[in-house]
Order: structure tokens, then sequence, then C-alpha cells
DNA sequence: GTCTATACGTAGATAGAC
DNA sequence: GTCTATCTACGTATAGAC
């Protein structure tokens, strides 16, 4: 018995994602252009010619991940947003899903990051990134702005606080990806948002 | 008047220097695999085949930046840790260094992180690496002890506080990195500080 | 849909001229 | 000491067999 459409194009799916989740620890771990597509291939358990019928291209592949990665985190970006949370709750709700990004797929976060600093990129890719950078730091601003004016967080340039939050998610994603276990002793939450919260606020 | 071999040693001296100046920013850039030997040439405003008269190959040079750049941040450490400061001050100023690093010569930190995630490294290299990681989270968390006990740092594992000042510092290199204006709004010592200190230590 | 074999380009490294 | 020309290896992408 011969398969159906709808067989061979979940198996397509299938295998679209299969390549998709093999890529993004490679990509993490080697970067871009330091990837060879037979990694890739051998990574996802496939020849390396097939890869090809999925994808055009290198950085295809990884210009797909990125979109993926940017879109998850606005999302929840944005679910936050419209939630009745505090200021201070929607920060640490942002951080908590960030952290735990990085603790259980640190990829993500520094494949974004790689794609902020490298040259050849796709341009959609480029275009979603920058949305993204800029959406996301305009939506923790908003944020901390608000808590200022309520008097959970403490006074000072929103931008510059902002920044702070991010260096350190940020180093926080690649601190997980280069020490490839999970260590004791991750930074929790409480200690980044002392960095924001007004003496009192946090236990 | 022919050059004497004091001259033509000078002159090795200064081109080797040229190099690995250029080299920085260009590693920094496009990571270690992505950097082309023409890129360094082009950068340092040599020909191709005269890099290789000075470095065997791409990865000795990359080890070579390393070596300095971790020797450049364990000196300061270790002139920090003998002095007579309090821990808080010698924390303040070892961020105050890297963070003046990340504004000036973001490559230094960023290769380094690099060195920490890349597979193919010079096993001479990636011992200095280890040798740094281990070295430099000792000494800071010697000094996140010390305050402990003298009342100016908030309790809690030190591991966990070192981590978290790593990452900001961490995150801080990276975002130099990636927007390569020198951005308004740079996150200030004090604001990393205040995930370690006492309330009431800091302004 | 999946694989292996092949053509093409590019980058690393060397040799030899000036 | 500095350059250009060349050899070689590897990785991308494609073509064609099963």
């Amino acid at each position: 018995m011969p398969r159906t459409a709808e067989d061979n194009q979940r198996i397509k799916d299938e295998r679209r994602e299969d390549i998709l989740t093999a890529s993004r620890t490679v990509f993490a771990r080697k970067g871009l252009s330091a990837t060879k597509m037979s990694d890739i291939a051998s990574a996802a358990g496939l020849s390396y010619g097939l890869v090809y019928h999925y994808f055009d291209s290198k950085e295809e592949i990884f210009a797909e991940i990125v979109r993926h990665a940017v879109q998850d985190t606005l999302n929840f970006a944005s679910s936050v947003d419209v939630s009745d949370a505090s200021p201070l709750e929607k920060l640490r709700a942002f951080c908590e899903f960030k952290i735990q990004k990085s603790v259980h797929r640190p990829e993500m976060h520094l494949i974004i990051t790689q794609a902020f600093a490298t040259d050849a990129l796709p341009p959609e890719a480029l275009a979603a990134i920058r949305q993204y950078g800029s959406k996301i730091s305009e939506t923790v601003r908003s944020w901390i702005q608000q808590g200022q004016e309520t008097g959970h967080i403490i006074e000072g340039d929103p931008v510059e606080l902002d920044m702070a939050l991010f260096c350190a998610l940020q180093g926080l994603a690649m601190l997980q990806m280069c020490s490839r276990v999970v260590p004791r002793g991750m930074p929790s939450v409480d200690t980044f948002l002392r960095m924001l919260s007004v003496r009192g606020d946090l236990s």
C-alpha cells in the first residue's frame, strides 16, 4: 500500500524539523561559517545530499532558526505585556523565561547574537533580527519606566537599566553554552533583578 | 647604508604587532573560522604571503591573541588582589577594568569567549584559557567571600554571585561588539555591583 | 524520498622571484 | 623582507541512481 500525499507531507515536515533541531546545536557550538553541511547532516542522521532537498543553502537554515527563535521570544514578551501583572512581575517573568531558555536551549539566544554580529546573512533574517532587538528592548524599557513611576524600580536611565539586564541575560546564555553541562550555582532571577529593583522589594 | 640586524629585528617585531592588532578586530567580528588569511593581510596592509612569514597558521595568530588577552586580565586581577583595598573596592576595580576594556577593545573579551566555545584550537591556547577561567573566577570568588565576612556583600552562594557578575560583564562585551558604536546608556559599574552589594553600600 | 558520486569554487599554505 | 603565482585540500551545491 503506497504512501498517501499526506504521509509524504508529514515525513517532509518531520525531516525539516529534524534538520532544524540538529542545526541549532551545531550552529551555536561552531558558528555559522564553521558549520559544514555535513555536520548538520550527520547530526540529523541524514545523508549529505538530502539536506539540500529541504533547504537551498546553509544560510537559509540559519535564517529559519533565527526567525523561530525571535518569534518565540517576541510572543512571550507580548503575552506578558498585555497581562495585568505589575511591572516588576513582568520583568521577573521575562527573566525567568530567558533564563529557562538559556538552560534548556542555550543555542537560541546565542544564535540570535551571532546573527547580530555576523556579516553574511540573508537580508530577511537580518530584518527579523533588527525588529527583534528594537521591539524587545522597547518593551522591557516600558516595563522599567512603569516600575519607576510606581516606585518599585530604582531611578536612573531606563536605557541603561535595560542594557544591564540584557547584558546579564546575554552573558548567561553564553556561559551556559560554553560550559556544556548545567553548572551548579546558576545565577537566580533575584540576583539579576537586584540591579533594577528598589531596596527591600526583593527578599 | 644597509640595515643592521637590530633594524631588521625591529621591523619584524613591528610587523608581528601589526598583524596581531589587525587580527583582533577581524577575529572578533567574524570569528575564527570565518576569518580568512586574506582578511587579516588586507586589514594589516600586508600582502597575503607575508603573513605566513610571521605566523605558521591562522590558529597560531589566534592563540597568540588569546594568550595576550588572558595575561592582561590576569595581571590586573593579581595586582588588585595584593592591594590593600576593601573587597568591594577590588570588585569595583575589576569591573571597571573589564567595562573599560569592553568599550575600548571589545575584541578582547569576546575572543576569549570564542576560544572557550570553539573546538578546533591549539592545545597550548586551550590550556591558557582553562587556566584563565579557573584563576579569574577563583580570585573574584575570594573577594566575594571576604566581602561577605565583612558584611559588605550580600549573603548567598559565592559561586552564584560570581557567575552573575561574569554574565553581566560577558554580555556587555558582546553587546559592545555587536553594536559597532559606543552606545549611549552604557551600564555603569554601580548597576552591576548592585547585584552583590548590601543595600546602602552603593549610592 | 533517499542516497552516492561528481563538478566547481574558494581558502590555506608553499615556492620562488625581486 | 616583501610580493605574486601556484599547488592542494576541502566544502558547497548539483546530478543522477535506487
